[in-house]
DNA sequence: ATGTCGTGAAAGTCACGA
């Protein structure tokens, strides 16, 4: 199975080459964010007609995730449990949670698109929103693979995190200035890690940009940053065989500011397709 | 030049978020 996670910054601009790549690298499960509609406004049809059921989750016109899977989409899941909410410029208990993330099981794995949020600037009332929003990922994460340690998860997306320097490649992202690269928001990351999750890419893809800034010529000069992750616990990480950061796709007619992010996995006797043909 | 995008609301441009 191909699994893709990638920002589209709006389905509705870029559903022509969202479709034509993920038909293109035979990605059986696509997961979307910023998609930047309400699922009413969704181009389900041009994924339909390409074969892909769609869940899609937005309420205006910002954020929104979103699921194409050429297999049924199973026990749907929108936010995730006690993820945090945020409304005019302040958090609290009662804040509305925006539309983030969403869950599903497709193919024998649990999957995740997370947009997580941007932050803003260090100390805006966004920032603690961001801290708070990781720190309850790690917590739903922790409990899940506390219940099921062989689950195949994997939380995909936009993490907004540079992990390291060598994930940074943008001379307006400083440390102690910008967000992105705080030790708070990496030291968040690692703490989402340390509950039982791996970057599977990286291994495989050791260095690359997932994202460059339209502004200043910042793909041309390859000032860009590895913010996107597709993250998996023991039982996803151990099924991945190989993997892709599709640059590609930042050139040409109206990219995305993001790139896709592919994984193969094996998962062994649940895929039809690798079983012999004995009745030949 | 905060040097580019996408969206919605009001409108033929601006505010907002990234």
């Amino acid at each position: 199975m191909r699994l893709a996670t990638w920002n589209v910054n709006s389905i509705r601009a870029r559903v022509v080459r969202t479709v034509e790549f993920a038909v293109r690298e035979s990605v059986d499960v696509l997961l979307m964010q910023e998609i930047k509609c309400k699922p009413e406004q969704f181009p389900y049809a041009q994924f339909e007609e390409a074969g892909y059921h769609v869940e899609a989750h937005g309420l205006n016109q910002w954020n929104g995730v979103a699921i194409a899977s050429r297999e049924p989409i199973e026990d749907l899941e929108v936010g995730f449990p006690g993820m945090p909410g945020f409304l005019k410029g302040h958090e609290g208990p009662d804040a509305p949670q925006e539309a983030r993330a969403i869950g599903a099981t497709v193919g024998g794995v649990r999957a995740w698109s997370l947009y997580v949020p941007n932050g803003r600037a260090l100390g805006d009332p966004h920032y603690a929103y961001k801290l708070h929003w990781l720190d309850a990922l790690r917590q739903y994460t922790r409990d899940t693979l506390t219940r099921d340690p062989g689950l195949p998860l994997s939380l995909t997306g936009d993490f907004n995190i540079a992990p390291t320097d060598a994930d940074n490649g943008d001379p307006a992202v400083v440390e102690g200035v910008s967000t992105h690269v705080s030790p708070p928001e990496r030291a968040a990351f690692q703490a989402l890690l340390d509950a039982g999750l791996s970057d599977t890419v990286r291994p495989l893809i050791p260095t690359g940009f997932t994202y460059w800034d339209y502004k200043q010529l910042r793909f041309p000069r390859n000032e860009g940053m590895r913010i996107d992750f597709i993250l998996g616990s023991q039982a996803f990480a151990d099924a991945v065989t190989g993997a892709a950061i599709h640059r590609n796709e930042r050139k040409g007619e109206a990219p995305s500011d993001h790139v896709p992010i592919v994984v193969d996995l094996d998962l062994g006797s649940a895929d039809e397709d690798d079983l012999p043909m004995i009745f030949g």
